[in-house]
DNA sequence: GGGCGACTGAAACGTATGTTTCAAACAAGT
DNA sequence: ACTTGTTTGAAACATACGTTTCAGTCGCCC
C-alpha cells in the first residue's frame, strides 16, 4: 500500500461512522475492516482511539479554521471594517462549503459531527477544540458582536449556539428526518434545501430583539482572555 | 424495600445518567450503583438495557403526551377553533412544565435527553418514540400548520425541528456552554435565563419569510397517514 | 544484495459490559 | 407456622472492546 494511504482510509472510515454512530457506538473493528485495513493499525498510526477521534476533527477543522482566518484577515484589512452580520454568516457557509470536497463526504457530515463532538460526553474532544480553536471562535464572536452592537454580547453568545443547534441537529437527524418528511410530505429534501431553508430561520433569530430583562446579564460584556491590564479596547 | 421503589430508583438513577453521559457511555452497573440496587435488578424488572432506555422516556413522555393531548382537546373543542402560534409554543412549555416536577429532575434533562433521542443511533428508540408517540406529533404539527397557513407545511416541518434542535442542542451542552460563558463573561446564566432568551429567537425564526423558492416543495402538502392512492398534491 | 526502518497481519491479553443463574430473603395468604 | 410467589444478592458467564505483542513483509538507501 502507497505510503500511508491506512491513514487516509482509516480516517475517511472513522469519520463517516463516527458520524452515522456516535463515538462510542463505533468499535475500531468496525472502523478497521471498513477502512480494509489492519485492527492494530489504528493504535499504530494514532496511539489510541481518543487520538484517531481528535484526528478526524483536525482533519477538516484545519483547513476550515485557516482558511476562516485568512477571510477574517481579508475583511479586516480595509481601515474602517465593517463586517456585516450576513457576510459573517455566510463566510460560514461559504468556508465550511469551501472545505468540504477535501474528503468525499458532504457537509452533513462535518455538522454531525460538530453536533456529537458537544452532545457526547467525550470529555477530552472539547478540552482540545477549545484548546486548538477556541482563539478563532473568540475572535469570530467578537466580530460578530461588533455587528451587531444592539444586541447583549452574552445573548449573541447564547443565540450562536441556538444556530449551532439548529443546524447540527437537524443535519443529526437529517437521515431519519428526510424519511419523515418523505412519508409525510411525499417529497424528498436535499441536504442544500434544507440549509437553504435553516438560513432565513436563523438569520430572522438573530435579528430578533432582546429577550433579555436583567440588566445586569444585559450589561455583561467580554472579559479579557489573558491576564492582561484591563484595558478594554481603548486603543 | 417498599414493594418495588427499585424500579423507581433505577428509572431516577437511570434518566440523570443517561442525560448526562448519553446511552451506550452509562453502564447498568453504573445506574444501579447509583440507584443502590442490585445490578440484577435491571434486567429483572426491565428486561434488557434497551427496555430501560424506553421506560426512561416512556415515564416522560407518556404524561406529557396525555395532558399535551387534553390540552389541545380542550382549545379544539370550540366551533371556530384558532389556536395561534404562540398559543402552541406556549403549551409545549407549560406541560413540559409541568410534567417535569413529578420526578426531582430539572427540564434541561427532559430537552437533553430528547436530543439524544435523535442524535444517538439507537434505531429501536426511534421506532419505538415514533409508534407510540408518532400520532400526538403529527397532530400537533396539523395545528401549527393551521395556525400559520402562509408557511409551507414542508417548510414549518424542518422549522420545528430546527427549534427542537436549538433547545435539545442548547440543554444538551448546558453544562459546558454555561461554564464558556462563565469564563468569557464573568455571568452564569440560569437554565431558565437560556430558555427565555430562546423564546424570542425562535418565535422569530418561526416567523420570517420562506425560503422555499422551489415550487414542488413550496406546495407540497401533508399527506394522509394511510396508505392512499399516490396522487401527489394535483388537487 | 544486505541491512534497516517503516509498516502490516494475526493472535493474544486484560478489562468492562450486558446478561444469566441460583440460592437466600421477604411478603402475603391460608 | 407453612407455603407460594415475588424480589433481591452475589457470583459467574459470554461477549465485545481497546490495546499490546511480535513475527513477518515491504520499500529504500548504502
Amino acid at each position: 500500500m502507497a505510503q500511508s494511504e491506512t491513514v487516509e482510509r482509516i480516517l475517511d472510515a472513522a469519520e463517516q461512522l463516527f458520524a452515522e454512530k456516535g463515538f462510542a457506538e463505533t468499535s475500531l473493528r468496525l472502523i478497521t475492516s471498513k477502512a480494509g485495513v489492519n485492527l492494530a493499525a489504528v493504535n499504530y498510526h494514532f496511539g489510541s482511539k481518543k487520538a484517531l477521534i481528535q484526528a478526524v476533527f483536525s482533519r477538516f477543522l484545519g483547513p476550515f479554521c485557516v482558511s476562516l482566518e485568512r477571510e477574517l484577515d481579508r475583511r479586516q484589512a480595509k481601515p474602517d471594517c465593517k463586517v456585516s452580520l450576513e457576510e459573517l454568516l455566510e463566510l460560514l457557509v461559504e468556508q465550511a462549503l469551501a472545505v468540504k470536497p477535501r474528503s468525499g463526504n458532504d457537509l452533513s457530515i462535518f455538522m454531525r459531527l460538530l453536533g456529537l463532538a458537544f452532545s457526547q460526553s467525550q470529555g477530552h474532544l472539547r478540552k482540545y477544540l477549545e484548546e486548538v480553536y477556541g482563539k478563532v471562535f473568540r475572535r469570530y464572536m467578537q466580530l460578530v458582536h461588533e455587528a451587531a452592537p444592539r444586541i447583549p454580547p452574552l445573548e449573541l453568545f447564547w443565540r450562536v449556539h441556538f444556530m449551532l443547534g439548529a443546524a447540527a441537529f437537524s443535519m443529526s437527524g437529517i437521515k431519519a428526518l428526510r424519511a419523515m418528511s418523505e412519508t409525510d410530505f411525499g417529497v424528498n429534501t436535499s441536504i442544500e434545501q434544507v440549509m437553504r431553508l435553516m438560513v432565513p430561520f436563523l438569520a430572522a433569530g438573530m435579528r430578533s430583539e432582546t429577550g433579555l430583562a436583567d440588566e445586569a446579564l444585559a450589561s455583561a460584556q467580554l472579559k479579557p482572555r489573558t491576564k492582561a491590564p484591563a484595558v478594554p479596547s481603548k486603543a
